[in-house]
DNA sequence: TTCATTTCTTAAACTAGTTTAAGGGTAGGT
DNA sequence: ACCTACCCTTAAACTAGTTTAAGAAATGAA
């Protein structure tokens, strides 16, 4: 059953009725992804919300120079979307990539829509995963403007443990907004002051 | 009438019936602050959404070194509330201080845990506001990892740019995470390259 | 298995941002 | 008008993090 893992997860938030499970059930659809394979790129409107049910997946934004830098990560039981893009329904600048082979389910907008006005829960249980977003994202911004980059590299195992030892460093690097080498650099560090 | 900035705020996502606007009056209070007084501290459980009639509000997190960390700030028509405690109900990291003589509405949690339960499009606009202010911070996390101190000054003025000449530059250093001299010298070379 | 590509590591030169310290300007209180 | 506390500025020495480049290790495709 393609729609288990999405429920299951609705379910840690609040019950839900057979009816509105069904609902839920005919607004979905799941996706395979390959490695490196986008769900939205710049320019894109991202008309999707996305469920990781297995792999990884990365929102990233690219600079003037073409660099890409890692917003947050995504493993399984977890949503990534681009929020901005979404609401405004005009073009993000965010892409969204799996970095491993990936399983996700998605909602189209106009589906979450219409759950939204027939499951008013939907409303609550969305408010509430915001929020949990928006703690950690609270949080990185703290860590982003007071930390050495160890110190982030350290909150950001606490973030991620389960996704820490699965991701390439590149992409570690990138997400604490310094390179790959010095990212080696404070990994000896930490395990020589163990 | 002191719900009138807020009904007004609340209007402008979606419309009221009298008898909601009057189950909302019952459930706030008006607070007045002076310059520099807390509504948080650490420490503190942060037990109430605070709304900025007027005046400017900061939210702050202090670091190992007890050096001061801008997170964001509040002006007229906008929210501010450690998320973080607010659902935890646990004590929070974070301080909330005025930052100009100051006028504010508080709703207590409880009070907002009935008028979610009364008024169900409250649900609604707060999982709005909450995804409004994730573009927010979402924007800041790219900036902080990615841009110089001198991209992040400027995407400072585009994100408050009512505040910008009200707030001291130590207030807009603590945000930039930069010192107010470096803040200071960022300045000049914007001035002398126009 | 082999070759090609990507990823990781190290070290040295380099650059962006910080710290320190000293002095000048400004607002609010009496 | 005066004083005090706060705020802002400049310049120079300093430090954290970056870049470059070259080689080693791991991974993926054929």
């Amino acid at each position: 059953m393609i729609s288990e893992p999405l429920i299951a997860h609705f379910e840690t938030y609040l019950p839900f009725e057979k009816e509105e499970v069904d609902l839920i059930k005919e607004r979905i659809s799941r996706k395979e992804l390959r490695r490196r394979e986008h769900i939205t790129t710049t320019g894109d409107i991202c008309r999707h919300y996305n469920f990781v049910v297995k792999g990884i997946l990365r929102l990233y934004v690219t600079d003037e120079q073409g660099k890409e830098h890692n917003i947050l990560f995504a493993g399984e039981n977890e949503w990534i979307y681009d929020i901005t893009s979404f609401h405004a329904t005009s073009p993000g600048i965010s892409n969204i990539q799996a970095v491993e082979v990936s399983e996700i389910i998605q909602i189209a907008q106009q589906d979450l829509y219409f759950l939204y006005e027939n499951i008013p829960k939907l409303d609550r249980i969305f408010k509430v995963i915001t929020e949990e977003k928006y703690v950690e994202l609270q949080n990185r911004v703290f860590h982003a403007i007071s930390s050495t980059a160890q110190q982030r590299y350290l909150s950001f195992l606490m973030q991620y443990p389960k996704l820490a030892n699965r991701l390439p460093n590149t992409q570690i690097a990138s997400y604490l907004g310094i390179t790959p080498e010095f990212l080696s650099m404070i990994r000896k560090e930490i395990v020589s002051s163990k």
